[in-house]
Formats: C-alpha cells, structure tokens, sequence
RNA sequence: GGCGAGAUAGCAAAAUGGUUAUGCAGCGGAUUGCAAAUCCGCCUAUCCCAGUUCGAUUCUGGGUCUCGCCUCCA
C-alpha cells in the first residue's frame, strides 16, 4: 500500500482515495516572468514522478498543474519590457514547456491559468464575504479576516499568536489583522488595461492564493485527494488555500469540508547549502544547464534524492550523476530486450519522436504542441520479480525513489552478469516508470556534438583496426589516444569496436 | 524571537534496535596485445554527551552545527 507524507499530518499515511481507483492531484506550477530555473525543473520532475507512479500503481490520475499569469511581478516585468503582459506571459509559458519537454516531464491532465478563472475567483470570493470571512478594506482591496476562520495554520504549524509576534510581520494599514491577505486588488491608475478586471467591488485583479483555490475546486472538485507544490508554498500560499477554499463551503450544511486530504512539499535546490531563489540570485535556469548537461542527467540527478530532502546543486554532482547514469545504459547497449512493447507506440519508436499530447481539455487550458515527447504508453513490468518488487516497495514508501534507483543499479549489475534479455527489459521498464532509460542505449551514450563527427570517429576506428591487424599496437594505441584526448573512449568487443564519449 | 527539518564513509545518498544499501572516486584480482567496459574482492560511516537495552547509527533527553518558513519564492 502506498503509504505518503502528508505535511498536514506531519507524518506518513496510508494513501485512500476518495474515489476509489482514481486519484485527484493540483500541483502549484509556476509564475511565468522569467525562465524556470533547476527548483522548478525539481517540482515538474518530483510530481511528474508521483504522477507516473500513480498511473502505474492503477490509479486513474486528473492532474491538474496551473500557471500564474497574472501577479505583481509580471506586471513589473511586462512594463520594465515594454511588452504587453500578454506577450510576456505567452513567451515563458512556451520557454516552460520546452524546459518540461526536456526533463521528460509528462503534460498535466489540465494546465489552467489564472486569468481565465477570474470569473470563478470572483465567485469564491463573494461566497467568502457571505460567509463572513472578508472584508473591503479603506483602500478598496477586498482582504481575508485571517481571524475568524477556525484553524488557520493547521497546515504550516503555525498559531495566530506565534506569527504576530514574528518580527517579519508587516503591520499593514489596510488590513484589520496584520496577517489578513489580499483576495482582490483594487485597480491602480497607472496600470493597464489588461489587468483590470471588473468585479462587484470595482475594477481590479485577483489576489495570489485565490487562483487555486478556485481552479483546484472548479476542475477538481472541492474535496480533492493530493495537493502538491514546493515547501516554500506550505506558508502562507497552502495555509491561505485552505482558509479559502474551506472557509467557502462553510454555507453548505453549516460544517466545514476538507479541501485537501494529503498535502505534499518538495524540497529544495541549493546553491552551496543555501536555497536557490530568484531574489538571492543563485540561481542557474534550466535552459543554462542543459547546455552544459543532458536532461536526463538531470532528471536523473533530481531522482536519485529523496523529494523532501534538500538537493545541492553543483558540477561534480551533476558529473557524478552523469556516470552514474551511463553504468545504467551501459548494462542495456549489449543487451536486446525481447520484443516488449516497452517505449513509444510500441513500435519502438524513437525518444525524440512527437507523440501528440492527449491533454483532457478543460474550459480554457494551454495547449502546446510537441509537449509530451517522452510519454510512453504499454510499458510492461513483471511486478512479481523479485526486483519489481522491491522497487514497489520502496516506492510506495512515499516515492523512495533513491532506494528505486538503487534496485536499478542491482539490476544492471545482474543484467552485465547473466546477460539475460528478461532482466534487461525488467531495467528499462522500471527506468520507464520513473521516466528513465528510453533512449537508444548506443545514442545516448555516443550523445553530445564534441569536435570528431561519427564518420571521422569511424575513419579513425578503421585505421585503427588496419594498424591492429598489422599487430602495428603502437599505431592503434597511437590513434586511440588520439581519439580519448578528443574525448572519445573506444572499446573492443567481440562485435568490433564501438565508442562513447566521455 | 516563534515554528520546523536535518547531521551517515573522500563525495552523493538510502535503510535499519543486532545481519552487503546503492552510485561516483580509490585499492587488489580476473579479462584484454594494451586499454575501455564488465565481473569478483577490498577500503572508508553513522555530529557530541548521557539514558533505555543483552545490544543504538536507528529509541529518549541534552548539546553543537547546518538549513528552511515566519516577506515574493518551486
């Protein structure tokens, strides 16, 4: 049984649906003013490996994965371009889905933004000023009375009197309660057109939090099985999520509804033991990083820790990583599964091949061609071998994926000792489940655009072979240091001579 | 200041009240014309101090240090 850790419990719990067989995920996505860097790449990934082990455990999964575009920051950025939100927005949201594209990371089920949801923000936000929980402040601003709703800070562990006494807290004049939050902006003069949006209480935006409360209840339901994001979300973001989406249903029989039954937090990536943010500015994007390593290495790289645990970012981990995962591929080169349909359509298609995403539309979500490239279909694992099974296990204990990955490496060491076909499909399909290991063994591990091209490698491997059969060793050893210095290595097997760059 | 998380070998990272984690690096051997890859073997560990226990890295208490949240943040 999938057992997760829920932050709300502080502690592991059996996963039950609420609907049996089927599982309901909202995870925060991004707000997208600029590209995404490695602790976005780590969300997408962390929760893409959640989704993919749900599905693979049976579930029928609605994932649902929203993009703010609408937010102070955009506004800030937008005007700083000269470029409309709009065009901003549209420009990295596309940048983002390349970047997931990369990381093999799976389309959400629903990918709604904020801005088309406006009309059920308002919605909730009426609903919430009925039940008495907000208020319009002086300056126009509709606000949440932190303090009359019963719980706050049941998720963070935090009480109302512990966070006034918090030095950080702002004593904002608009609000009654230093620690209310904004539901509704009020419109400023100077701003656009664009992000005015007319409401009961005058012309202006929604606040942060609101947006998923409202798109998590409208495409979700009000009562959803796993809410997702990143720890630095648990507060005020998801504490603020609960008192609205809870404090909305109060009217409905006069008790409360649960919004959210497991709440997960990923860690974070850090930068020499410190968190990596956009205000501390040690952060590197995605796209900078994939210059210098594949995707997979880093899909890789964020796999192989646990996802609560902090990950620190540096060359020598993603280099450790890197030939960490090439022992992997190694074991699979020699090695033809059987004729499983474990990737693609069955066909064996090749990773790089666009397979047309099948995204569930709901009322307004982003589309974007070409997103899913690496989702496969009919991968088969034999859950009864010994291997499968202690991968599930570790798995179902709340996505082990560092111990999955380790029955991985048991695997391919078995795979390299038996040269067995069967336990070599059995590695590439878990590598599947976990989106790894779909690759052409040969391509990825010749992977890369280093000086030599394929037929001047061949060239040299050819000369090579001459000079060996000249038993010339001087001569084949000449080249072959001549080729590991242009970072090629050479191996001889008794299929011939292949290669890989180091 | 309040609240929370964590300290495991050279590095990274799991697990466990007693029995090989795993990967990278290193050492020895097999294999190879020599290598590479692979296989076999080896090395290096559980922050400190108490307590519980036959036995603690694992449980309890204290300490030290690190990190996070309390402001936008994935």
């Amino acid at each position: 049984m999938l057992k997760i850790y829920n932050t709300l419990a502080r502690d592991k719990q059996d996963f039950k649906p609420i609907t049996l067989n089927s599982v309901r995920m909202y995870v925060c996505g991004m707000t997208v003013y600029d590209y995404c860097h490695l602790g976005h790449a780590r969300v997408m990934v962390v929760f893409d490996m959640v989704y993919r082990w749900l599905k693979a455990s049976g579930y029928d999964v609605t994932y649902v994965r929203n993009i703010t575009d609408i937010d102070d920051k955009i506004i800030k950025r937008a005007a700083e371009n000269k470029e409309s939100i709009h065009a901003l927005t549209a420009r990295f949201i596309a940048a983002m889905h390349e970047d997931a594209d990369a990381l093999g990371v799976q389309h959400p089920d629903h990918e709604p933004r904020a801005t088309q949801y406006v009309a059920e923000m308002l919605e909730m936000i009426a609903q919430l000023e009925k039940n008495g929980l907000a208020y319009r402040a002086a300056d126009g601003d509709v606000n949440y009375a932190v303090r009359k709703f019963a719980g706050y800070g049941k998720l963070s562990g935090k009480s109302l009197e512990d966070l006034r006494a918090g030095e950080r807290v702002d004593i904002a004049g608009n609000k009654n309660d230093p620690l209310d939050f904004v539901l509704w902006k009020h419109a400023k003069e100077q701003e656009a057109d664009e992000v005015k949006w007319d409401s009961p209480w005058g012309k202006g935006r929604p606040g942060w939090h609101i947006e998923c409360s409202a798109m998590g209840s409208e495409i979700l339901g009000k009562h959803f099985d796993i809410h997702g994001g990143g720890a630095d979300l648990q507060f005020p973001h998801h504490e603020n999520e609960i008192a609205q989406s809870e404090g909305a249903q109060l009217h409905e029989k006069g008790s409360r509804g649960q919004y959210v039954n497991y709440w997960m937090h990923n860690g974070f990536v850090r930068v020499d033991e410190e968190k990596m943010s956009k205000s501390l500015g040690n952060f590197f994007t995605i796209r900078e990083v994939l210059k210098k390593y594949d995707a997979e290495v880093v899909r890789f790289f964020i796999l192989r820790a646990h996802y609560r645990s902090p990950l620190n970012y540096s060359d020598v981990h993603l280099d450790d990583a890197k030939k960490a995962l090439e022992r992997l591929y190694t074991a699979l080169k020699s090695i033809t599964p059987p004729g499983l349909p474990l990737s693609g359509e069955e066909t064996g298609s090749p990773p790089d091949e666009t397979t047309s995403h099948s995204t569930k539309t709901s009322k307004n979500d982003v589309q974007v061609a070409g997103y899913d490239k690496w989702r496969l279909g009919g991968v088969v694992v034999d859950w009864n071998e010994p291997y499968a099974q202690r991968f599930k296990t570790a798995m179902d204990d709340d996505f082990n994926t560092p111990e999955a990955v380790a029955v991985l490496f048991d695997l391919a060491n078995e795979v390299n000792r038996t040269q067995s076909a069967q336990a070599a499909a059995q590695l590439k399909a878990l590598g599947a489940v976990l989106g790894l290991l779909q690759r052409d063994p040969q391509a990825f591990l010749q992977r890369g655009a280093g000086g030599l091209d394929d037929a001047a490698i061949g060239a040299q491997i050819e000369a090579r072979l001459a000079a060996k059969k000249a038993r010339n060793f001087a001569e084949a050893d000449r080249i072959r240091k001549e080729l590991l210095e242009a970072g090629i290595v050479l191996e001889d097997t008794p299929q011939g001579t292949s290669w890989r760059r180091a």
